[in-house]
DNA sequence: ATTCATTGTCATAAATATGTCACATTGACG
DNA sequence: CGTCAATGTGACATATTTATGACAATGAAT
């Protein structure tokens, strides 16, 4: 839940609200006056969300933010554009280039912990190599394989994704896009209701070693992977 | 983002310099060139914010507004004070009886507007994706899941959002037409007398999970959702 | 070349949700 | 107490969403 956060603003007063606002919210606050700094800081580590000053001395924040957006390594690093104006073409401008929200100085802490927060939700679901145990199953990204009691299951590439991302995040629902974002990744030519086709696939691999439920249907919302 | 916005001025030429400057921003204007005008619309829809004439025939702005905050129902809409002067004590008697924020005439729409717009940021909570829990009831959107003591209630959508709504805004009265407006959102083809059977569907989840009146009803204006 | 597994899309079935109506209750008020 | 309006309730036709089986295209392995 803590996370890293850049903060990319050259007025030393406001970096320091900001800095302390985020460090009393429990996350850890990385510094820079500038876009120059703020490279150099990402190459030692990549932080989890950038809030980011409009105007700055040399790159500017938004020309920064369409940089950033446009490498593939750090286009999913959700960005905070912090602007002193509040002129709807900003905000437009901003989103045009990616930023996931913004907000406008003067701040209220309250508001921007708000905004941290709901961008931080919003994070991709996370995939690890590691081993996963949910409810009697247990995968393994190395070894590619899916164990329920006793039995091996027997499962497609596009599958053997598919229970990983849901594996990867039980509980929580999972929307047909969200899904299609994950496991299928950018060419998304592919229809929500083909998701609905795997996961009848990956339902019935279950259910033939004895898995019941394990996949639950959510309404008008998506589908959830629990052990009930 | 756009709101319901109840201009209650008496002179028709600043209530239509108001009017228009708030459809241009993107507001809805509902008009009343009195107080009585006023409480007549507020049966109707309860508006997001009233812009409230000093000056009036027959009942004062600023008699209204002590009624308004005086009242459960309306205590919770924010209130600018319009006032032709710009006296201090003026502005203090306004604040003294609730007001959230005043504007001299003449005013500048820039003016008018920038303060219209913090004052709806402050404005009721919005629904977040954060558990919410209640009266003894938790629901967690993230998870699309709601449990009441031990056992987990089974909702169809529209419920899930509807109870979603209530307990985002608990312990106060929502009228149909504001219910269907955040529940059910664009496509308000819906009589109003559909709130009262999604109600009912509500209320039968919920008493079969021993969850007795957390659904109250004000007769004559709307449903509450309240621990009592 | 042939076989086989995999994948995306459809068509259709099945399940479930939704909005409205008719009628029953309830409450306010003279 | 009687009347009117507002709300509660059950039923139901319709709409929407999901499950499922089949199929053709693709490409890898034999």
């Amino acid at each position: 839940m803590p996370a890293n956060i850049l903060v990319v603003e050259d007025e030393p007063a406001i970096q320091e609200l900001l800095t302390l606002n985020l460090t009393q919210a429990g996350h850890n606050a990385l510094r820079a006056l500038s876009v120059e700094q703020a490279q150099l800081l990402m190459r030692e580590t990549l932080p989890d969300l950038i809030i980011l000053d409009w105007m700055l001395p040399g790159m500017s924040g938004i020309e920064f933010a369409r940089k950033l957006k446009g490498d593939e390594l750090t286009k999913a690093i959700p960005i905070i554009m912090l602007t002193a104006r509040g002129e709807e073409a900003d905000k437009v401008r901003g989103l045009e280039v990616g930023a996931d929200d913004y907000v406008t100085k003067p701040f209220s802490p309250r508001e921007l912990n708000a905004r941290i927060k709901a961008v931080l939700r919003r994070r991709a679901p996370q995939m690890t190599d590691d081993p996963i145990e949910v409810g009697g199953l247990r995968l393994d990204p190395m070894t590619h394989r899916v164990s329920g009691n006793g039995a091996t299951l027997d499962l497609g590439p596009t599958e053997f994704r598919l229970l990983h991302y849901l594996m990867s995040n039980p509980e929580r629902v999972h929307s047909r896009s969200q899904v299609l974002d994950r496991v299928w990744g950018d060419r998304v030519f592919v229809e929500d209701r083909t998701v609905d086709v795997h996961i009848r696939r990956l339902r019935r691999a279950l259910t033939e070693t004895g898995h019941e439920q394990l996949i639950q249907t959510v309404r008008g919302v998506g589908y959830r992977f629990s052990a009930h």
